[in-house]
DNA sequence: GCGACAG
DNA sequence: ATCTTGTCGC
């Protein structure tokens, strides 16, 4: 899929909050109206001081592979809490170029509206790509919330202050919740719906473990 | 000032 | 994220 140029990525963390800052604005959360054919994960993984991305697109009525694609750059932004998009995005754009497939929705490992300045990666992502995404992170960031219910499907609100930001959501019955936020053109409980019929059995939702795979260079198929 | 802190 | 095998529990 064609990616637009957006901004500098070899920028200052005071550059990049301004960024964020701007970028803010054009996060939506409007419901996501149309019909999802085909749903995509992306993670990246590092080693070596080398990132690799990894984008596996499912058709989403029975989740099986119809496209992979990666990509592997040098790490040139460090990891500083609240700008890990600065330091994903650039290699996952890269993966984004080689993906023949075009996805109607993405879930990506990482916060989406669930950041100090509600541009995580997922919502950055998603506005440079104009479109939806849902931002599935294996751990809290930033919020406060209860203890979901032990069974698979439960979930609690994650708020920040008296703002929703996110649900806390138990995939798999008796096993660690995973913070799900929105990230782009989509409203939470739609996000909620998709990421559980994303489910295959296991603590992430198909297209992001697969993609973590991918990334890892484990993907068997 | 101190502690927390996606991947 | 990454370093890493077996092991405990549902």
């Amino acid at each position: 899929m064609k990616v637009r140029v957006p901004h500098r990525w070899d920028v200052s963390t005071t550059e990049a909050k301004a960024i964020q800052e701007q970028l803010r604005s054009q996060v939506s959360q409007k419901k996501f109206r149309g019909k999802v054919r085909h749903v995509a994960g992306v993670d990246v993984s590092v080693k070596n001081n080398r990132s690799i991305a990894a984008v596996v697109v499912l058709r989403f009525a029975d989740l099986e592979i119809v496209d992979v694609a990666r990509a592997e750059l040098p790490v040139k932004f460090p990891y500083v809490p609240g700008y890990l998009s600065f330091r994903e995005i650039p290699v996952i754009l890269a993966a984004m170029e080689r993906l023949v497939a075009s996805p109607d929705l993405f879930l990506i490992d990482g916060q989406g509206i669930a950041h100090p300045r509600r541009v995580g990666l997922a919502s950055h992502l998603g506005v440079l790509l104009d479109k939806p995404t849902i931002g599935c992170a294996k751990s809290r960031f930033i919020g406060t919330h209860e203890e979901p219910d032990a069974k698979a499907g439960c979930y609690t609100d994650l708020f920040d202050r008296d703002e929703l930001i996110g649900a806390v959501l138990r995939m798999r019955t008796n096993v660690k919740p995973l913070y799900i936020s929105v990230g782009h053109k989509i409203d939470l409980p739609t996000a909620l719906d998709i990421v559980l019929d994303c489910c295959a059995g296991y603590r992430l939702p198909e297209p992001t473990r697969l993609a973590h795979q991918a990334a890892g260079g484990t993907l068997r198929m």
